[in-house]
DNA sequence: CGTGTTTGACCTGCGC
DNA sequence: GCGCAGGTCAAACACG
């Protein structure tokens, strides 16, 4: 059967660098959610990657056409490890199809293959848990961009943030990303998403949160003190209407 | 041959 | 209980 599936990963492939900042973005600041659903602008040329490209594998292992929606859900889990439960579907919106929704279930109860990898070729390059370790160089070209965050109070339908994020988490723990690929502040060798989302997952505490940033390999001197100063703050984060 | 995709069948939860 | 919709299984197939 031939379904016109817009969900060929050669179809769709924004920049695997920004996808993966963002997402370790929001993996490591936050508790990992039961649910994560990120929402990715695509539009003109970004069409021809990727979105969902990760360091993970993923077998896709079912689609099914939606009620009410024109576009097939697509069910993937993870192949790097038989035992890893980790599962996302993706579909376009059916109100806007440049707009791809992308919703990850469950963590990965395994080491990001690619990271683990990288670590072996530059084992010196990431020291763990050295105060004086060289901190990446901070991307000066972005510095005019640094976004600009409010997270409201929870009487407001949504957390306000740049215009090319939005950041919502439920009182059913599900958590809601929508970023604009186009433009996007990241753009530098991102952390893995799908580290951090292990990570997270194994350690699940927010107090570890900034700790953990120091070990990593954060290239953007600005991005961290963004995050410090403005995005995590002891607020309830709301459910949009 | 290993890995990933396709796709019809099957399972499950939910509303009526 | 029944029907529907969403989610998963698994065999067949494609590809490198």
């Amino acid at each position: 059967m031939e379904q016109d599936s817009p969900l060929n990963d050669s179809d769709i492939q924004p920049s695997k660098k920004r996808q993966n900042m963002i997402f370790c973005f929001f993996l490591q600041g936050r508790k990992v959610a039961d649910k994560i659903v990120v929402t990715v602008k695509l539009e003109g040329k970004k069409k021809t990657e990727n979105p969902s490209c990760d360091c993970w594998s993923w077998r896709k292992y079912g689609q099914k056409p939606i009620k009410g929606s024109p576009y097939p859900r697509g069910y993937y889990r993870c192949s790097t490890s038989k035992s890893c439960s980790a599962k996302k579907q993706v579909e376009i919106c059916r109100t806007d199809a440049s707009m791809l929704i992308i919703t990850y279930t469950s963590a990965h109860n395994h080491p990001d293959p690619a990271l683990s990898k990288e670590s072996k070729q530059a084992k010196t390059k990431i020291p763990h848990d050295d105060s004086n370790s060289t901190a990446p160089e901070p991307d000066q070209k972005n510095e005019d961009q640094k976004p600009i965050i409010t997270v409201v109070d929870d009487q407001d339908p949504i957390i306000e943030e740049n215009d090319n994020f939005r950041y919502i988490q439920t009182p059913e723990n599900e958590t809601h990303l929508t970023v604009d690929l186009e433009n996007t502040f990241f753009d530098e060798e991102p952390l893995s998403y799908p580290n951090l989302m292990t990570f997270s997952a194994l350690k699940s505490e927010e107090n570890d949160f900034y700790d953990e940033l120091e070990e990593l390999p954060m290239s953007s001197s600005t991005f961290k003190s963004f995050m410090r100063t403005n995005f995590f703050e002891e607020r309830v984060l709301v459910q949009p209407s």
